[in-house]
DNA sequence: GTCTATAGCCGGATAGAC
DNA sequence: GTCTATCCGGCTATAGAC
């Protein structure tokens, strides 16, 4: 049944997440899903495709999530990005498997293009979401959307990693708030004072 | 000899970068490197210790490349971050292995402590840079330097992540001296404006 | 200290009963 | 479709000659 199915993605995600793709056995994910090895392959056919499955399944929620937190980060002002970091960096299992998408999408041609195609998403959902608040409060950023889009994923998915790493309290949960605020201040006023390539 | 210490290091960096830990098995170490699996074992005593060893010595080489170009930037502005992102991104076995350091910290209970003290340790040396240029300037960003220097930090990693993933071009790579430059604006505009919490 | 050869084990995958 | 039992290849690690 498709019960099984989810349970066997639910428990794919935590032995790869804490073991690494090449470091979790079928064996484990099967104990863990409460079925046994013989059910994986005949549902997925090999270790190899359990994992494309599982993530594509977990790049489209972690679109979702991208969606949820911006519109958050809209409607609520830049405070409620704490609360952003602070659930994303919260799931371990996502963290790692986040983590374990990209080294796979680096090594693995076959899963290149797909994560890729992810990335490329998810900074044209937040490049849209900047496009709304310039919009909005109609201040001009001197720079293309989708470059802000860029460095506030970047610096998102950077502090997570410190974030996670370090011990408790060693990493403040706003600083991420904080920073983007500063760097959307400083943009803003590069582009006030000087439109970049025109006065001599 | 010594000499098979280091080829044996240097073969452990190319395959434990592309394979990541579980996936390299010691025979193409041993292959790559030219020199026998006995070797391996007479010197590191198990897989394990190899990578462990690796790590240090990778760290270790992290750390001197941070004060490099941590240097350029003090002395020869932030134009000159360009070509340290590009330097660092550029070689794909250390993003690889910078990844993998981390994910291995993230999993491994004995490894986490060393890696985590490496991550204070590039911390701190960016926040005495931060100093250095704010002594220098004496401009106040109104936040401690060690927030400043991990907000870079993250800045700098998220953005070679993508960089590497994207497709040449996706991201440019001046992208990360003109953020940081933005958020040295940012900060400073704010603390000038009005210093955090203090009038009514 | 470095080699070759081999032990011993573990994990991915399949066969075949139900 | 799910189970149990089994195959088989590859891996870490060691033994022993040089």
């Amino acid at each position: 049944m498709a019960r099984t199915r989810t349970a066997l993605l639910g428990a794919a995600a935590d032995v790869f997440a804490e073991r690494g793709y090449d470091g979790a056995s079928v064996d484990e994910i099967a104990r863990v899903a409460g079925v046994s090895v013989g059910s994986i392959y005949s549902r997925f056919g090999s270790k190899q495709d359990l994992f494309r499955a599982l993530m594509t399944d977990y790049l489209d929620d972690d679109l979702e999530r991208v969606r949820a937190g911006l519109d958050a980060g809209v409607e609520q002002g830049l405070a409620a990005l704490e609360s952003v970091l602070l659930q994303a960096a919260g799931s371990r299992p996502s963290t790692l498997l986040d983590a374990e998408s990209w080294a796979a999408a680096m090594r693995t041609p076959a899963l290149r293009a797909t994560v890729a195609a992810h990335h490329r998403r998810v900074r044209s959902e937040a490049a849209a979401m900047v496009a709304r608040s310039r919009e909005r409060t109609g201040v001009d950023l001197g720079v293309p959307d989708e470059e802000v889009a860029v460095a506030m994923i970047a610096l998102f998915h950077g502090l997570v990693r410190e974030y996670r790493l370090g011990a408790p309290g060693e990493v403040a949960p706003d600083l991420y708030s904080r920073m983007v605020g500063a760097l959307a201040t400083g943009l803003a006023v590069s582009a006030a004072d000087g439109p970049p390539p025109s006065g001599p």
